[in-house]
DNA sequence: TTGTAAGCGTTATCAA
DNA sequence: TTGATAACGCTTACAA
């Protein structure tokens, strides 16, 4: 490996002159810069970062730890956030907790060892423990999904969407939507229960009733959920789904009913994806600003990077609206 | 933050107690580690990770770079990859590199600073410069893509798919199917083409021709190809589409003009994705072993990692077979 | 079995 | 403006 100590010697000055050389300082010779700079490049020196963070303790690293990398929300947001992380030069690193919560420990435990210098975190539970981040001043902002503690925070109006979308089937025709939501454990998936409710008991004064299933934000939980769904004694004519890949299970599940969403049951997922417009009823959706998102919560992590404890400001946090995107599927006939 | 000084110093020893206890070496005294270590919990110590690679000189870290973070095919890769990882102590993360050769060399640098033990590269271009890993004995596996320099790689058989695809579509009596394949920088591109022409070739002595078109894997630039092929003098009557992404692109067009694939143009795509089974028509594909091709590529890692540079054995190439699933879109009427 | 001390590669302090 | 040197927190000879 080159070390510094190698450039040197090649250059026959101290490493203190090329340590100034590299990081631009304005204090060294434009002459004697130049000679290190070019001493470097022919030896192929790259500056060890580990060194140089445990030296600075601190590091030009930034992690992303959602809870599943399959989900097209989540790679939204990982761009937004990266865009923002690049142009300050910061690297972002993503961490797949894939709803898992030890395994999300295990990366928040991989945060603080490796020193990041900010994280930006989907926690699996309202009650994941970022205790230790935040004992370090390492600042973090949860992102999508809520946390206890009080945090930077960027979530969207889940409840909201959610009503906005119930209303919608209600208003269509359909007299019997039915929710399917994601764990009790998520903030999410609580919320967006509470927006199908509100709009379910605004539309009638005895909303009836068995027509909420928790899955795991996971397709085929959804589907097995859809299926006992319709197998029950009053079944539902129309479907709020509280994430798209859930809405994967469901379509499989009415496909091999041979039930027609648009024709014969109302469909409506919360969250957005490329395949949306595709399906053989294209399907409405609660789109969600992911890729705002990954850079608004950028942004609150920039606010706080290098601010000494005693400045910070109080927690923040930004709920950001949804769009109801009507397709073909939450229609009738 | 606590340190291992601190934790010596509460728990009466030394520090060098302190780190043979907490890394269970054999030789410390079974009283002693325990006080150890109930020191460190007490004291909430976690140890320093970049302390510990300085002086390693490695990490228990390895590198994902992939080329677009969108793409489920990589998003299964990378879940091979992790458990295998997890498995053996490492934590993966994962870099973006978007499909563009600058930010992939940024991550490649990122790699070399912080000192990861392995790499799992796919690389934008078959000429990706990893040569400064090579030079520091960091093992990089390419995936999905070829890489000129002689690395293991985890491939799989894109032309004997490509050829199987189109040969399909024949079989089914297309007559001309056009291939849209991805940049011709990337091997795999390449392959694809190649498998399409021989199964053309193979089809007929006088194939038809301006029937190629290079996009760039992206849904959008796919489109355009689509509609390019479809407005000249001799359209294709089906397509071989190189990844999903792009068959959504495809997708789009041929929903604009009402062509339904499966009736008024043969369609099969390269790659499955979640969402193929729920289109119009549900999508003929060439199905590739994602996860498996993780897990490959983990364990080509560990067959490397710690082991000298002498005894290190010559690249490896696993080339994987695909699977053509059959489902509507490809079918005639 | 335990402790002392050197050293990993970098940056920052201090003196020249 | 430059150089010598201490320090970041950890692991590991080597000594006791």
């Amino acid at each position: 490996m080159v070390t510094i100590k190698d450039v040197a010697a090649a250059a026959g000055v101290s490493v203190a002159t090329v340590s100034r050389a590299l990081n631009n300082q304005a204090t060294v010779d434009a002459d004697l810069a130049d000679r290190v700079r070019v001493a470097a490049a022919e030896l192929g020196y790259r500056r060890n970062g580990v060194a140089r963070s445990l030296r600075l303790q601190r590091t030009d690293v930034w992690a992303l730890i959602i809870s599943d990398i399959a989900n097209p929300f989540f790679t939204a947001v990982a761009r937004g956030l990266e865009d923002v992380a690049q142009e300050q030069g910061y690297s972002v690193v993503l961490c797949n907790s894939d709803e898992d919560p030890a395994k999300e420990a295990r990366y928040l435990d991989v945060a603080v060892r490796e020193q990041v210098s900010g994280v930006v975190l989907s926690p699996n539970e309202v009650s994941s423990d970022i205790s230790h981040l935040q004992r370090l001043g390492v600042p973090v902002v949860a992102i999508d999904r809520p946390l206890r503690e009080p945090v930077d925070s960027v979530l969207v109006r889940s409840a909201a969407g959610a009503e906005e979308a119930t209303a919608h089937l209600l208003e269509q025709g359909w007299r019997r939507p039915a929710c399917i939501t994601g764990p009790e454990s998520a903030g999410t998936a609580v919320q967006r229960l509470t927006g199908y409710r509100r709009a379910m008991a605004a539309h009638s004064s005895r909303p009836p009733k068995n027509l909420v299933r928790y899955a795991d934000y996971r397709a085929d939980r959804a589907g097995e959920a859809a299926a006992d769904l319709l197998d029950g004694r009053y079944p539902p004519d129309a479907f709020f789904v509280a994430n798209s890949e859930m809405a994967l299970g469901v379509l499989e599940e009415l496909r091999h009913r041979q039930l027609l969403p648009g024709r014969d049951v109302g469909l409506v997922a919360f969250d957005d994806a490329p395949w949306t417009p595709f399906t053989e009823r294209p399907l409405t959706v609660v789109a969600q600003p992911a890729y705002e998102m990954g850079v608004l919560a950028g942004r609150l992590l920039l606010d706080r990077i290098g601010v000494p404890l005693d400045a910070q400001p109080p927690a923040r946090t930004r709920r950001l609206r949804t769009e109801l995107v009507v397709r073909g599927s939450s229609l009738r006939g």
